[in-house]
DNA sequence: AGCACGCCGACT
DNA sequence: GTCGGCGTGCTC
């Protein structure tokens, strides 16, 4: 009968400590039980990873003040799957099974948008040629796995569904995830009749005991299938067969704390170790996958062509706003009125990030751009230059508009606010509903409004972000881009991806009920390759000429990026303290390879009295950046008051 | 991450 | 003389 254990704690130090069982506690002081136990002068809460007979000690060994579980709630896989994203993602075996386990941190993600999904489940369809040969192949698993690419409306949430059920008749179960906007509780419900009761639902609303009770059913056999968002890959299922990942270019799939994981990363991970097939799917692949596909060794590329349920794509049109008076254009009017005559709806979605922090012309758009990497600069208020955030060239902003000669060049943009007020003032009999991140702040908003626009109460919807993804109306008609370029212009290197991904999503959706679907882009540039490539629905042409860019300009997928952002109140402390590191990784950069990119101020420097700085890593071989950063934070620790957080594969450099 | 210990400045 | 700044080290 053991006498010690080996507890990891949710700490930013990479080490387990020891703990006495008092007599009496043997049999629930296991593996996978979760513990109190005393910690420098407090009780902190542990994870049990490993049981010993004896312990030689020099300091005298502390007991465990009480078991938390009466069953375990992980395995010893658990636990290796935490010391893989520990040494990953570079945070300690503590962050990331802490991560993992329901209770633990709170996965502070966005509120569930209460819409309703289009998905056809429960109804059972005649699968086409093409649905039928994917999942055949699926099934055969010649590859670790697959990638279903096809447009909105082609049936691939029929194709993983049938996987799913084939896998589960061989007793194997299943993860199925979404991004947490999609996961709305007609699906869940839709999900549960389809098998038959024997699913969990790991939705983020979930209070952690209700995850927990979901844990729990999962890890007593309960359950096939687990559907849920990001956090949903660690459902632990001791005999996994499949993990399926809809809407894989989704940026929600990427954690937005420590540790900074990514569900795909993870996915694949589980899958390979636990002998798994991973089935991905998108109708815009995100750049990395897709590179995958194109090699065709590990990812087979699935593509299914054709709509299932017929209804045709809708007329996309492009509106050049240099040639216009308004925020709304002429053509963009005359297609809300035609819209409003009809009693039909529309939708104006407006991409209003990035608009306070970088610097542009208000006439044209125009955007400084840097020499080296063909991303925006960032406009930096106090030292009044224009900063790349990933080689960290400065230069002066402009004055004059080298494009239109426009005297009207800040900082300042405009939002939705200024959107509503011009389509109050053109419409103003129409009924109007704003949508945004602002309002979504109030409980039960965001629903009410959806339901509203659903019954018909509402004839415009002006939204952000937020719309663009359940906007499945079927009296929604018109579909009109207020300025396309405002997601071109962030500082990114992935706008243009983004940026073409919103579009196709946006134009898939709009003729999903309808054959009068239309979608009108208003741009600054309509020459811009991924409105060209949207508005031509060339999905592949727009990935290769993409990926050449990547490949001349040594972005991902063609190198790996850490970030690293250290933090803290005091802005000079926080400066030295980069600039030590700075030094710290420079000498460790010998062999090449991997270099330390940029080291500057933070596109927003200042949250919420935090200073912010940040050191970008690049390798061109992904293991020696990781490496180069994993040997430099191996013997550091940042001074007091500045805090460190490792970024492996930055989604956005913010 | 916390929390105590310890060594230097300005205060009832 | 003490209160309190934050630099350093440790936590089984």
């Amino acid at each position: 009968m053991p006498k010690f254990v080996e507890v990891l704690l949710d700490l930013p130090i990479d080490r387990s400590f020891t703990y006495q069982i008092p007599d009496g506690m043997e049999e629930k002081a296991r593996i996978g039980h979760r513990v109190v136990v005393p910690f420098a002068r407090r009780e902190m809460t542990g994870y049990v990873v490993e049981t010993l007979d004896e312990v030689e000690a020099t300091y005298t060994i502390k007991e465990i003040k009480r078991v938390i579980d009466d069953t375990p709630l992980y395995n010893t896989q658990t636990i290796a799957l935490a010391e893989w994203m520990s040494r990953f993602y570079l945070c300690s075996r503590g962050e990331a099974l802490s991560m993992m386990i329901p209770g633990g941190r709170r996965d502070s993600s966005i509120p569930a948008l209460e819409s309703e999904e289009d998905l056809l489940f429960g109804r059972v369809e005649r699968l086409s040629d093409e649905q039928q040969h994917a999942i055949d192949t699926i099934l055969k698993r010649e590859k670790p796995m697959y990638y279903l690419y096809g447009i909105t409306g082609s049936g691939k949430s029929e194709v993983f569904l049938r996987a799913a059920e084939a896998i589960i008749r061989e007793g194997k179960t299943v993860i199925y995830l979404v991004p947490e906007i999609t996961l709305t509780h007609q699906l869940a419900r839709q999900v549960t009749n389809r098998f038959s009761q024997r699913v969990a639902i790991l939705h983020s609303a979930l209070t952690p005991s209700q995850r927990l009770k979901e844990w729990k059913r999962i890890i007593a056999g309960e359950v096939d299938l687990a559907i849920g968002a990001r956090s949903a890959v660690f459902a632990p299922f001791p005999n996994l067969g499949l993990i399926i990942l809809d809407e894989e270019h989704e940026n929600s799939y990427k954690s937005g704390n420590t540790p900074r994981y990514h569900a795909r990363q993870v996915a694949q991970r589980r899958c390979q170790s636990e002998g798994a097939t991973l089935v991905m799917g998108s109708a815009t692949p995100s750049l990395e996958a897709w590179a995958l596909m194109q090699e065709n060794k590990e990812v087979g590329s699935l593509h299914l062509r054709n709509r299932v349920s017929g209804g045709t794509m809708p007329v996309i049109e492009v509106v050049n706003l240099s040639y216009e008076k308004n925020l709304i254009s002429k053509t963009l009017q005359e297609r809300i009125k035609e819209t409003l005559n009809k009693k039909k709806q529309a939708i104006l979605f407006l991409n209003r990030r990035g608009f306070s922090y970088f610097f542009h012309c208000n006439s044209c758009g125009y955007e400084l751009r840097c020499p080296h990497c063909a991303v925006a600069l960032t406009y930096h208020k106090g030292t009044e230059q224009m900063v790349c955030h990933y080689c960290g060239y400065r230069t002066k902003p402009m004055r004059v508009c080298p494009e239109c000669n426009s005297l009207d060049v800040n900082y300042s943009g405009f939002g939705t606010e200024m959107v509503e007020e011009e389509v109050r003032r053109l419409f103003p009999s129409a009924r109007i509903a704003r949508l945004d991140t602002d309002s979504a702040k109030k409980k039960g908003q965001v629903g009410k409004v959806i339901k509203a626009f659903r019954d018909g109460e509402i004839d415009i919807l002006l939204g952000t972000q937020m719309v663009a993804k359940g906007l499945n109306f079927p009296l929604v008609e018109l579909v009109g881009i207020v300025l396309a370029d405002s997601g071109l212009n962030i500082p990114d290197f992935r706008a243009q991806e983004r940026t073409f991904s919103l579009l196709v999503q946006v134009s898939g959706r709009a003729g999903r009920y309808n054959d009068q679907g239309r979608v009108i882009i208003q741009t600054y540039h309509p020459e811009n390759p991924a409105i060209q490539y949207a508005l031509r629905s060339d999905v592949q042409g727009f990935y290769s000429q993409e990926l050449e860019i990547r490949k001349q300009t040594g972005f991902p997928p063609y190198s790996r990026l850490i970030n690293l952002v250290f933090r803290g109140r005091n802005q000079q402390k926080v400066e030295q303290e980069v600039q030590k590191f700075s030094a710290h990784i420079e000498q460790l950069t010998v062999n090449g390879g991997a270099e330390v990119l940029c080291s500057s101020e933070c596109p927003l420097e200042k949250i919420a009295s935090n200073w912010r700085y940040h050191l970008l890593v690049s390798g061109v071989q992904a293991s020696l950046a990781h490496h180069l950063v994993a040997k430099a934070l191996s013997d550091y620790t940042p001074a007091r008051g500045v805090y460190l957080e490792v970024d492996l594969d930055p989604l956005q450099l913010i």
